[in-house]
DNA sequence: GGAAACCTTGAAGCCACTTGAAGGTCAAGC
DNA sequence: GCTTGACCTTCAAGTGGCTTCAAGGTTTCC
């Protein structure tokens, strides 16, 4: 596969795919086995190929992906028709979703910093004890357990 | 154990242990294994019991963790002694450089925030094909795979 | 004495990957 | 022809911080 034969579709070997579109080979089998693309063909030698679609889908994918939605926000991207007026209607939804999502862990992480502020201006070293450890010992004491949010952390 | 001996530390199952706490009973369990608690003294049954220090540092540990803390900086945090100096400065700079990387996350928020905004934007209905799903694609054209950062994302 | 509420362990699931082992394929250089 | 090295293949396991499930034992209450 080193000379192009007389083809539409140049096919590239998961190594190139991985070059041109910003995603590892890894990612991308994986990316495959998770149905965001097809399985692919198959040369003689059972390597995969890659078409120029199926890298724009990569890239399209890692777009998304850079813009922190889950693979499942991206799999309804990627059904949509661009000139469905339905399916224009879902992009605007996941879209304000997501943002809603993000605007949410703004709100969390900007309280979050405050806190760690607040907690890290305590330690001058003036003192003889330490005014961080004492704080987080006397809030371990004071909090109600009702008052803080439970379960994993999120990541957006 | 419904009538507390004449004990210096009464004792508590890992379900009250768990209300007190707001740490759940399989996450409790969890951090036993994880080395964040001694494995808990056994009544008869082979049912754990807790005193009150050890909620004590399981409301410690869930202060920690809603500050975004990973289980290995409140490791660190557990061991430390108040009265010393030199722990003190390890706090304070563990406190630091996870102030850092909230800080991170906040810029990368904001910055995918306007992002989303921009492109949110793009979709007022009035057209006859959808402006979000084209932007993503043409995102996908334009752009280069340096560009944009690879790997999972991140989470504080 | 039986139901309900507790406790035990171990294993698997979640997300989006990455890393590693063990091996097949192919072109270039000696 | 043989080696080297850069590719490719699959499957399995690891990451973090949990949750959930299955299959059982114990205790408590009526």
């Amino acid at each position: 596969m080193t000379a192009a034969p007389l083809s539409t579709t140049p096919q590239h070997r998961i190594g190139e795919a991985a070059r041109r579109s910003g995603v590892s080979a890894a990612n991308i089998r994986y990316y495959e086995r998770e149905g965001l693309l097809q399985p692919q063909a198959r040369a003689g030698n059972d390597y995969r190929l890659y078409s120029e679609s199926d890298i724009h889908r990569l890239r399209f994918v890692r777009q998304c992906r850079a813009m922190d939605m889950s693979l499942d926000e991206v799999r309804t991207l990627l059904g949509l028709d661009l000139n469905n007026k339905a399916d224009c209607a879902t992009a605007s939804a996941a879209l304000d979703e997501h943002l809603g999502h993000v605007r949410q862990r703004l709100t969390e992480l900007r309280a979050l910093e405050k806190d760690l502020l607040a907690l890290r201006k305590r330690c001058d070293g003036s003192d003889d004890h330490c005014h961080i450890i004492e704080a987080l010992h006397q809030r371990a004491d004071a909090a109600l357990p009702e008052s803080l949010p439970a379960g994993p952390r999120r990541h957006v």
